[in-house]
DNA sequence: TCAATAATACAACATTTATTGAACTATTGG
DNA sequence: CCAATAGTTCAATAAATGTTGTATTATTGA
């Protein structure tokens, strides 16, 4: 993770329907959701979220795999532990305090 | 933490100045900062500087104490964590990975 | 092959955000 | 009080970003 990552990254989740999308794909996990479902149950219309998936996509947060005339996207558990570890690194001059990787980060 | 506040602090956060602003605000721990010895280290104009802090206090992820002619900034490892904790919420539906805050926010 | 659905791409406009320089306030020490 | 230092504020311009509607590509099933 390096600083240009780590911009693109936050800036992509700055957005509070960015937000709501990437949080919808952390909370289904491994599954990962479509973008029909998304749209539907996050209330945003197809194009925009198709925009906004692209934006999340092209910060590494989130992969995308083809089935068949669906397309699946899963968030991106390890760039997204990679960003969380960035903002906390060397905390307090690497004294009390070196960081772990969440729970989540190493289950996922 | 709610939407607009994780909007609010990911926004301050995604720009490169102010994202090494805050990351040195994290080494240097609950000791904290003056702008001028922010402004040397990371070669940033103090006008420059000000603003960018301003809206890191704005998004609560750093506190500030004045001291006499000097000002001192920290940042706020409570916000940051749960900022952190936000963006990984209820992952994977709450199945395999509850989320623990991370060893430094517990520190700090 | 045709109609329907899934998803993306593009373009124009409005809105935010960044940057810069200059001016301003407040505190310390002589 | 005066000069110097610390820090902030403001305003104008430049640049990036969000939004919306429309058009396009690709896949499925009849």
């Amino acid at each position: 993770m390096d600083e240009m990552l780590a911009v693109t990254a936050l800036s992509a989740l700055a957005h509070s329907q960015r937000l709501r999308v990437f949080r919808a794909l952390v909370v289904a996990g491994p599954a990962g959701v479509t973008p029909s479902v998304l749209a539907e149950s996050l209330g945003v219309a197809r194009n925009a979220l198709s925009f906004h998936l692209k934006a999340l996509a092209h910060a590494n947060l989130v992969s995308i795999e083809q089935q068949g005339r669906n397309l699946r996207y899963r968030a991106d558990f390890a760039r997204m532990n990679a960003l969380l570890g960035y903002l906390t690194e060397h905390c307090c001059e690497g004294g009390s305090c070196e960081v772990a990787p969440s729970a989540c980060a190493a289950a996922c």
